[in-house]
DNA sequence: AACTTAAATAATAATTTTTATTATTTAGTT
DNA sequence: AACTAAATAATAAAAATTATTATTTAAGTT
């Protein structure tokens, strides 16, 4: 898996629960940590909560992670990558990435503000086109 | 004051720790729970946190507050008004909007996707321009 | 392949955060 | 002034997160 690599990158050891950690999380797109728990349950009987909230912490700022919030939900993870805009939808819970480019957005912020910029949060809810319909 | 309609209009009661709290997230701009009740407690000794959590978690569900979620803090409050970006230093903690309208991206976001929007949150991260002096 | 060691895990306790309960007080009405 | 439904304060309970510690394990070394 490629994932032994990142986590190797990072100097943390290559564990199973780690591993699956990870893979769950890229599985679900975006999940928080009791959905992450529940899952990981099916594989790792024993595996401990605090296990979940530690790696998770300490993946985050790592920056393997990513972490978004959604309006009303607890936080969710997401493998880091390229920044995203998230749709949600307020009906099914859906959480999607959308890669828009939101470069010059953040530019002409910079520009306005003075801020030096490093890192945007975009989160756009609503319905999503099959819960339109229902 | 002005709070004093905004109460009656969604029919909740006029009490002065209503209008206290109001007046404060409006100075503060964005504020978090415990800051808000910390000083809330200098005009009101005898005030439970627990009135701050129902009553900010209660005008939010009836907007007339906002939440904003800045990486790593609390959530945080403000008095709800049109839709804005925020701006969030990491360095001094200072948090400010910007009037920048984001209708085109909404727009093209819905259009690209086929959610039907009714939404945003936009938080950016960076150094504000005294911090990038010092 | 066995040995060593620092790190990770599971179990658990403790802490922090948030919500629920209830008796008392109060805002808004008659 | 009296009435009533709602709000508050105090407190308990629940939920979420972090800390502690004994045991296990990954990964390097012989
Ligand atoms: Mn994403
Ligand atoms: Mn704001
Ligand atoms: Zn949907
Ligand atoms: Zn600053």
């Amino acid at each position: 898996m490629e994932f032994t690599q990142t986590l190797r990158d990072q100097e943390l050891k290559v564990t199973p629960q780690r591993l699956a950690l990870l893979e769950e999380i890229e599985h679900a797109g975006h999940i928080d940590v009791d959905a992450l728990y529940a899952i990981l349950k099916m594989s790792f009987p024993a595996i401990s909560l605090a296990t979940v909230y530690k790696n998770v912490s300490q993946m985050y700022e790592l920056k393997i992670l990513e972490v978004i919030k959604v309006p009303d939900r607890k936080l969710q993870y997401e493998i880091a990558k390229a920044p995203h805009i998230h749709l949600a939808c307020d009906q099914c819970g859906n959480v999607l990435d959308m890669n828009k480019c939101i470069d010059e957005l953040m530019f002409s912020a910079e520009s306005e503000s003075g801020f030096k910029l490093n890192h945007s949060a975009v989160v756009l809810n609503g319905l999503c086109p099959s819960c339109q319909s229902a």
